[in-house]
DNA sequence: AAGAGAATCTACCACTTGGTAGATTTTTCG
DNA sequence: CGAAAAATCTACCAAGTGGTAGATTCTCTT
């Protein structure tokens, strides 16, 4: 089922299937409100054990967030790679967020993590508040290089706005209406609302969400 | 100190000092990670004191919720009433949620409350998942009713647009930066962001920000 | 096959949680 | 004032929390 062979060795696939229940569960019901022994449980693992491989609850929290940050950054590579001819992650990062939510709309898997756990994240004495206060910043920064970038290729192209701005308020968005569509999904399309918004800006957005892309194979 | 005179009963007083704190506590840490000892603590009293006034975690959060709800309602009519001449609630709400964004911006007070109990909400075992889902769809229409009357009364009639869609946008740009702002102050201007998406779309709305009304009595 | 090391478990700890029972103090009001 | 009613407390409960110690079982490598 998994890419990488069988030959790892049962601590490692152990420690993944923690890593991977973790986000499961996280997304579901946020950090506070999920217990060790919970994770541990469903990853068919005395909460013991889990402590085996990570030294605590916030260790875990950390570890699964880096982990998945990884994960994104390659996938986002190969999508790249995947496009024709020659492109950097600016050109594409804003097609590849729509069409990341247009997946997360279909399947709601790990869609609420971000939202939720950076909610929480917000005081600062939560584990993770270094972590997405780092995150929002790099976001915003990658952000604004695609807006910019999108401005200049649009077909007239667009002048007089901020990139940044645009990248803050554009994320802020994308943050929200994934709450409004949690609480109530038939309320609210959020491929349809971004793409909107881009229109706005002048930007044609049209087809961005389209799923059917060579690199599509299973990671 | 109270505009409300000291001809309270001593319970109604007791009663309205844990609502008040238990806004203040969950506004900072959420709803799972409170617990009833420590906002019964921080209003003078003991646990099981406070739960003589009300018959459980879950029945502190929603009767404090409504309550803050009424509260709302009766602030946004007496602004319309503050206004010249006979207006709407509907007239007035976009300015409203500006202005009340500005207040919170420059006193941070129970501004996360909303956000950060939303987001935990979004699980449908929440205690107050259906309260978060009637509060979205009554907000979504009543903006949406907002927006309307913006886009007919602007400079230039704004045509093209959905109201609704707007709505939509505007409640989730909120949301969004909120979150983005608590992580990082600095790096969000709520309000700013809030106008420029009005701007884009057509609304001139400089100076809705102002925080000098008549109505701003201590209530 | 066997021994070393990794993986996992059982059992415990001290502490916190939401909630209850009932005694006791305080307010309220005739 | 004085008694009824309201407010509040102390003391408890069972359940759950994150975390630790140490025994035991399993895996891997030689």
């Amino acid at each position: 089922m998994t890419q990488t062979p069988e030959r790892l060795t049962k601590g490692e696939r152990t420690r993944r299937r923690i890593l991977h229940t973790a986000l499961e569960i996280f997304a579901e019901r946020g950090y506070a409100g999920v217990s060790l022994r919970e994770v541990a449980a469903r990853a068919g693992i005395t909460h013991a054990g889990l402590l085996h491989y990570f030294t605590g609850k916030d260790d875990l929290l950390l570890t699964m967030m880096i982990e998945r940050d990884r994960a994104e950054i390659e996938a986002i590579r190969g999508y790249v790679a995947a496009g024709t001819g020659p492109a950097s992650v600016d050109e594409v990062i804003i097609r590849w967020m729509i069409r990341d939510i247009a997946r997360n709309q279909s399947r709601p898997d790990i869609a609420p993590l971000f939202v939720k756990l950076s909610t929480e994240a917000t005081e600062s004495s939560h584990p993770a508040y270094d972590y997405f206060r780092g995150r929002y910043t790099r976001l915003r920064e990658t952000l604004a290089r695609g807006f910019a970038h999108e401005f200049a290729a649009a077909d007239p192209p667009v002048t007089g706005r901020d990139p940044r701005l645009c990248a803050q308020q554009f994320i802020a968005m994308a943050d929200g209406l994934q709450v409004q569509w949690l609480l109530d999904p038939a309320s609210t399309d959020m491929v349809a609302s971004l793409l909107d918004y881009l229109h706005v800006l002048g930007i044609d957005a049209q087809g961005w969400a389209e799923l059917t892309v060579p690199e599509d194979r299973p990671a």
